[in-house]
DNA sequence: TGTGTTTTGTGAATTGTTTCACATTAATTC
DNA sequence: GAATTAATGTGAAACAATTCACAAAACACA
């Protein structure tokens, strides 16, 4: 098994993410070789980087050949077990919630949201198709799944103490849609999402923009 | 007007947010003083960092005194637009596009969510409360509003074409949820947000971390 | 007013990431 | 089958971000 001491940062995970849908895209319309470059320019970044990236997870190609798009595609299947279904637990069904548990690509993703909890009763009725349980069986749900991540989509209040329980649980991935940064030991990934954020920056990145122009003006 | 030539990347303005949602807390628990280790434990970096970034962008404490909460939050809301309201578009009224169309708190931040839009009839119609727009009416309401930025969240196959209409209409700020790189003019600024990738770097993450444990048993 | 203490602000050092430059290899052409 | 061409793979260089180290400032208290 070889490993991943060095470098492995989130940038370098993104990109490759990014690479495997390009690939996806490409093997679908029947490219049968692909070069840096082609994934380069999908991905925005240089040649250079692709090859890096591959280099850093092993992943080789044929010089002067590129690399054969099937090949490839299976290698980073495997290597970043999309040959396999991951079970995944959501906890908070509100608007957010009933979002990411409606949509319907997660699959193709090898993301399997296998049941969702909510401590509304309300919403533990109301929501069609999905069943919604009750945060009382998150254990018996976690380990019959084997379920390892979780989604939360709770208020900020809730926010650490869901995840307090989840972690207790046995969770070791957490996608933390709430506001607050979650406090965890040093064996749990937290991936923090704040949509808020990353609307701000894009708001406040505009503001900047225009102030720099009119400078030149 | 100070100039920000150098840094200014993401991830500093991201810290920059999370510090002023921590100054919001404090502020409110009538905390007056605020050191930079405090917003450092909040923001999980090194106070070296919290002041690098106020350095970065100007912003001064007082030495052994730190930084009054009020004046640092008055000079961050003023420095990064917290003080206006800024209007935005959505354009897909799906399930993300409801669910982000539905979240009371952006005003909070001074996101505004002026009007949506989505070509679907029946979504035109059916949304409780706030009105959606056919796409004809863009250019009319981007104009009365004064919109710079938009958020996108139509399906893969639509988004950059929405996203060409959208620049051809005045915008210059898109946040975009649809699992494709968008291309766009080099005054336009893009964040890509890819809700799929985000949950799969923690399941990714998660299995290496295992392995990596295994290793030592 | 002076001395000790605490905290900021920031150059310098370190660490991390991306790009460059080119040797190496494989395919193609003659 | 030798020469040419076009790609990869990867150290080295350049660049970027973070942490370190400490001088400068502000406050406390005698
Ligand atoms: N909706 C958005 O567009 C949006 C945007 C930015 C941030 N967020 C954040 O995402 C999170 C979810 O947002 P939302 O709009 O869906 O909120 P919401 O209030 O609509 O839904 C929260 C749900 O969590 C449930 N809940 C509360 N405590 C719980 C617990 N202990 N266990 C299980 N369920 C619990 C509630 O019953 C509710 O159904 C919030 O933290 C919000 O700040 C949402
Ligand atoms: N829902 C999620 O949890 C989730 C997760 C990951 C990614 N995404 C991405 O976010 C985007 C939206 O997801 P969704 O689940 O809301 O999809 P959806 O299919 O539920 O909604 C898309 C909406 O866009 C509208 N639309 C299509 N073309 C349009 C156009 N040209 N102009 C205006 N409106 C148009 C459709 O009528 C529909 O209402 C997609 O690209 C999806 O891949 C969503």
């Amino acid at each position: 098994m070889k490993q991943f001491t060095k470098h492995n940062t989130r940038n370098s995970l993104r990109r490759i993410f990014l690479y495997h849908g390009l690939l996806v895209r490409l093997n679908s319309m029947g490219v049968k070789r692909v070069y840096s470059y082609n994934l380069a320019e999908g991905a925005r970044v240089t040649p250079e980087q692709v090859r890096k990236d591959f280099s850093e997870y092993g992943i080789r190609g044929n010089r002067r050949g590129g690399y054969m798009t099937v090949l490839l595609l299976n290698e980073m299947e495997t290597l970043f077990r999309r040959d396999r279904v991951t079970n995944v637990i959501l906890v908070g069904m509100g608007n957010l919630g009933q979002a990411l548990s409606k949509y319907s690509r997660f699959g193709q993703r090898g993301i399997n949201i296998v049941a969702t909890f909510d401590i509304d009763p309300y919403k533990q009725k109301t929501r069609d198709e999905m069943q919604v349980y009750t945060p009382g069986r998150l254990q018996e749900i976690i380990d019959r799944f084997h379920v390892t991540v979780a989604i939360i989509a709770v208020p900020d209040i809730s926010a650490q103490e869901v995840c307090n329980e989840l972690v207790g649980m046995g969770i070791r991935g957490i996608v933390n849609f709430s506001p607050v940064l979650l406090r965890v030991p040093e064996y749990v990934i937290v991936n923090n999402v704040n949509l808020s954020d990353e609307i701000e920056s894009v708001i406040w990145s505009v503001y900047r923009m225009k102030e720099q122009q009119s400078l030149y003006l």
